[in-house]
RNA sequence: GGGCCUGUGGCGGAACUGGCAGACGCGGCGGACUUAAAAUCCGCUCCCUCAUUUGAGGGGUGUGGGUUCGAAUCCCACUGGGCCCA
């Protein structure tokens, strides 16, 4: 065992072992022995295959249930318990959908290109390819060994050509899509050109193109199409694209050549490795995602997901109302637009806007700097500029950080106040959000007021509380009622705030300065990396710099050998597969690229970036339904069979195509288990590549994953100094009621850590199964605790639910002889036993509801009590419900409950047998004990019959004679009954 | 700093919608089996006091308050832990 901390013999592994132990006892060799055989049976008779529209035996009629696990990133380290934690849950709900009738897809597969592959190869020159199929190799045969009742027909990785050259093909379609403001959805490009050409849309930039800071974008300045020069042409349809290409700011790190997440540099040094990161600005391709965001928000609603994930979503989507507002530059820069735009959710506040500040990066500052007005110390905001290019976003937002900025010498009038107010450069200010400028209202706004004490600028209250504040020294940003807030305009004095917002935006609109606005703080998404061990993008770049796809018939685009790995170290970023020059130089022809487009000896460059590690993830779960389509990216039919629900229950596929809200569920997976630090990021992205498909009828379901839960975190005990600093598990002892650390002699506490090498409690699952074996790992894992819940892993535990196993053995099988135990009575034996007859009700029951809403633990703890029962039983149990009995075991231990079944004769697998049903009227006895309280102490209980009215239960409660003598002396003040489950009496 | 979740025996946890707190499992204690130990099986096991053959009483779900006939559960404040945002 890789556990320390359990000192104690390993019991399972010494039952094994022991000389003395009876020679059938269910033991880790029994374990190890029957698991394997059934899930060798399993494969035989392909026990789990979900049958699809079309296949032989698919009926039409049955109701379908799609439980989908988070695939694995298969690591070379192989599985670790907090894997099989999700993945036995899953299996234990398909188990018990498949008994109770359903047709239930229940698939795995493996999200295979990502970094750690390609590190190894860096290492070791070993193609990435190579050690990912071996990992995945490890994975398959350890998930098959737990026994998931997966259909494997449907297996695939997302390093497979035929998965990926649909993922290139999503790209491609991306690319080919804009997004429509009046149909608030996706379309082709093409409708958009022909609109154009029609002149039924106004000629122009997209305003909302992100690498496009011009704040005029929108304005059409081209009256006709045909008479727009098809450079122009194209840059005006490019910047529509969905998928697009943009110069970001990247943190590039020149010794990793790569570029990092923001999360991935600390104080300007890369977290692995400590290594300078520079900030460049890199061509890039993105995802127009910001164009989803409305509706991302909005189906949070329709979809039964743990309230914590969709705010999460929900505040990374940021919505918020307020305005944009126009400030006039006064004698600004030649060239440059006459105003300044910047967005506020507070423009109730723009009385009180004493200065506006520009973000370093904000395109103006380069006008100032060429045309500084006189006295102004460009050397100094040019060492600004520089220096804040090369600070985080994270650090510069930081509130606790000193506020640092310089002044421009130019200035604005507020719209507002008629006032002229400095315009200032600093690095607070984020050329992502908004317009990368703002006015700043340092009365009301935190930041703005630390900046404006720093330099010393005015500082004006526009806005006072209506409760006055508790201390008054507080800055006051909330929602109040206006003062000083009357101009030549527009009064917004005595308004509340909200009215005020009202008023000012009407003000603005009216007067051209400004109009309401809904801004996100959702970012497009930045979708290239410099990594080799990725899908290619399907594109190429002519000698102009014109990127033009490669056909759709030429998928996949598939990765070039390499000799070396070693990332490229430069100052001026470049990609890995840079270095793959004979395959990054190629012609038009043999990139794939139409004759249409290009001619076909053109030379051309591919795209050296590769999609990032989310690409594969964002679709997988569409593809299981259909994994072996070749012409389509997942059958029609499939996945209108799999994906679309009703609401009722029963089958969609008679419905016509269309979604439709009423009737429908809104996403396809019926139950996607896996872990929360997904919540935002991969779930967010695949919502986003479903509404892309969805809106070009490919597919039909507006959301993904109709239903989502989380499994917590399966944690470990560890050991902790009193400064907190923690100790690793083999390096403690205890030393009677304490625990201290070997090496001083300290004391520790135990305490609860992730599972980490450093700590040495690191559990691995292929050694708990040789001692225990599968069913036991199954069975343990899910007793620990709710599913949701994150809970330390105890070795030692596991002993219990071992005994469990062994109790319901031994009911079964003599374990002298190995024959049957006699305790069973035979079939067709008619004898009958109410008392387990009830009991075995409840359990149905309670089992139903517990799987039903995911309570595991329950569920096994009725499991358990039930078997408890059967063992005590002195007479022989019932046949039926023997068999029952091993039915509502088999979703949660299905080897050994195969095994016993097969024992009772029976040829077919359990794993199709049919749920017992349960009969109402056996839940509850006829008689109840009814506890009586007297002044809320439970004194008395009496026996009334269990429908026993009100009336009924004051009588037997007051008759009773302990009841009595408790009165004696005392008046019934009150006397409340709740039937069915207690009795109050209030005396005094 | 803001938001969300959470605190129940020695441990993991249970308790439907406000109705007998501690199900079930671990550990511990006692017993059976054994030359002995392990394994297995049986019994007891929230704490305190008195009685100790049955038992009787009191306290108890992080702390303090509130609502209620009745609170682990609902409300307020504080406090410890976790997660997310900043």
């Amino acid at each position: 065992m890789s556990q320390p901390a359990s000192a104690k013999p390993d019991t399972a592994d010494a039952a094994s072992r022991g000389r003395e132990q009876p020679p059938h006892r269910y033991s880790a060799a029994v374990a190890n022995e029957i698991e394997p055989r059934w899930q060798e049976r399993w494969e035989q008779a392909d026990a789990f295959r979900a049958l699809n529209p079309g296949d032989a035996g698919f009926d039409p009629q049955q109701r379908k249930f799609y439980c989908l696990d988070m695939f694995p990133y298969p690591s070379g380290a192989g599985l670790h318990v907090g894997h099989p934690e999700g993945y036995t849950a899953s299996d234990i709900i398909c188990r018990f959908h498949r008994l109770r009738g359903a047709n239930v897809l229940h698939p795995m597969g493996w999200d295979a290109f990502g970094l750690p592959a390609e590190q190894y190869a860096i290492q070791t020159g070993v193609h990435p390819a190579i050690t990912t199929r071996k990992a995945i190799d490890n994975f398959r045969r350890q998930l098959k060994r737990f026994g998931f009742s997966y259909d494997w027909s449907r297996e695939f990785a997302t390093i497979d050509e035929d998965y990926y050259r649909w993922t290139q093909w999503i790209w491609l379609k991306a690319y080919d899509s804009w997004f429509d403001p009046d149909a608030n959805r996706a379309r082709p490009i093409a409708d958009l050109e022909a609109a154009f050409a029609r002149g039924d849309r106004v000629i122009a930039m997209n305003p909302e193109h992100a690498a496009d800071a011009d704040p005029h974008a929108g304005e059409g300045r081209w009256p006709d199409w045909n008479a727009v020069d098809p450079a122009t042409r194209r840059v005006i349809l490019d910047s529509y694209r969905l998928a697009y290409v943009a110069t970001q700011t990247v943190n590039w790190c020149p010794k990793l050549g790569t570029a990092l997440a923001n999360e991935e540099v600390i104080d300007g040094r890369s977290e692995r490795g400590g290594y300078p990161v520079v900030r460049q600005p890199l061509k890039q391709w993105m995802f127009r995602i910001t164009a989803y965001a409305e509706r991302l928000l909005e189906d949070l609603d329709r979809v039964s997901w743990p309230e914590s994930t969709r705010t999460m979503q929900r505040e990374w989507i940021g919505r918020s109302e307020g305005a944009e507002i126009d400030f006039p530059l006064i004698d600004g820069p030649p060239d440059a637009p006459d105003t300044l735009r910047v967005y506020t959710t507070r423009p109730d506040t723009i009385f009180g806007a004493t200065y506006m500040v520009l973000a370093p990066e904000h395109p103006l500052v380069a006008g100032m700097l060429a045309t500084p007005r006189p006295g102004t110390d460009v050397a100094a905001i040019r060492a600004y500029v520089e220096t804040a290019a090369n600070r985080s976003d994270i650090d510069r937002q930081a509130e606790s950080k000193v506020k640092t900025g310089v002044p421009t010498g130019f200035t604005a009038r507020n719209p507002a106040t008629g006032a002229a107010i400095p315009i200032w450069i600093a690095d607070y200010v984020l050329m992502g959000y908004g317009h990368g400028a703002i006015m700043a209202v340092p009365a009301h706004d935190e930041r703005d007021f630390e900046f404006a004490r720093a330099f010393e600028l005015p500082i004006v209250t526009v806005v006072e509380p209506i409760e006055p504040l508790d201390d008054p020294d507080t800055l006051f940003s909330g929602a109040g009622r206006a003062v000083n807030s009357s101009g030549a305009g527009v009064s917004l004095d005595g308004l509340e705030t909200a009215a005020a917002k009202t008023r000012i935006i009407e003000w603005l609109a009216t007067s051209g300065s400004g109009r309401a606005r809904v801004n996100y703080k959702l970012r497009d998404w930045l979708f290239s990396r410099q990594r080799y061990w990725g899908e290619p993008f399907p594109v190429v770049f002519d000698n102009s710099g014109m990127h033009h796809p490669v056909d759709a018939d030429h998928l996949p685009v598939t990765l070039p050998e390499m000799d070396d790995y070693a990332p490229i170290e430069s100052e001026t970023p470049t990609p890995l597969l840079g270095k793959a020059t004979a395959w990054v130089n190629t012609t038009a022809a043999e990139a794939g690229v139409t004759s249409a487009a290009l001619t076909p000896t053109t030379p051309v460059r591919r795209e050296a970036n590769t999609m990032p590690g989310w690409a594969g993830s964002c679709w997988y779960y569409l593809r299981f339904c259909s994994p072996r389509c070749e012409d389509r990216l997942v059958d029609r039919e499939a996945e209108r069979y799999w994906m679309l629900s009703r609401r009722d229950g029963a089958r969609a596929d008679t419905e016509p195509d269309a979604f439709d809200p009423d009737t429908h569920h809104v996403g396809g997976v019926d139950l996607y288990i896996g872990g929360a630090e997904h919540a935002v990021l991969h779930l967010l992205y695949a919502r986003f590549w479903h509404k892309l498909l969805y809106d070009h009828g490919l597919i039909s379901t507006p959301e993904p994953f109709g239903q989502l839960f989380h499994q917590g975190m399966i944690t470990a005990h560890a050991y902790q100094r009193p400064d907190k600093s923690l100790v690793p598990v083999d390096a403690v002892r205890e030393d009677g009621d304490r625990i201290v650390e070997i090496e001083t002699g300290e004391p520790v506490i135990r305490t609860v850590a992730k599972m980490s090498k450093s700590l040495k409690n690191v559990v691995n699952p292929d050694d708990v199964i040789a001692e225990y074996g599968a069913d036991t790992f199954r069975l343990y894992e899910m007793y620990m605790g709710p599913l949701e819940a994150s809970k330390p892993w105890n070795t030692r535990d596991m002993v219990g639910l071992f005994r469990v196993l062994q109790r319901i053995w031994r009911l079964f099988v003599d374990e002298e002889t190995g024959a049957a135990s006699g305790r069973i009575a035979p079939r067709g034996d008619d004898r009958q036993n109410e008392d387990l007859e009830r009991l075995l009700h409840r359990t149905i029951a309670g089992v139903e509801q517990d799987i039903d809403r995911i309570r595991l633990n329950t569920a096994i703890a009725k499991i358990i009590e039930l078997t408890n029962e059967l063992v005590a039983t002195p007479e022989p149990v019932p046949f039926d419900i023997a068999e029952r009995f091993l039915i509502i075991l088999s979703p949660f231990a299905p080897h050994l409950a195969e095994e016993l079944f097969s024992r009772l004769g029976h040829e077919s697998l359990i794993a199709h047998a049919t749920w017992p049903s349960f009969d109402g009227s056996m839940l509850h006895d006829d008689t109840i004990e009814l506890p009586i309280q007297i002044n809320g102490k439970v004194r008395s209980r009496v026996s009334v019959p269990a429908d026993a009215n009100e009336e009924a239960v004051r009588e037997h409660a007051l008759a009773d004679e302990r009841v009595q003598s408790l009165l004696e002396g005392l008046t019934v003040r009150k006397l409340i009954v709740v039937p069915g489950k207690i009795v109050n009496i209030i005396a005094r």
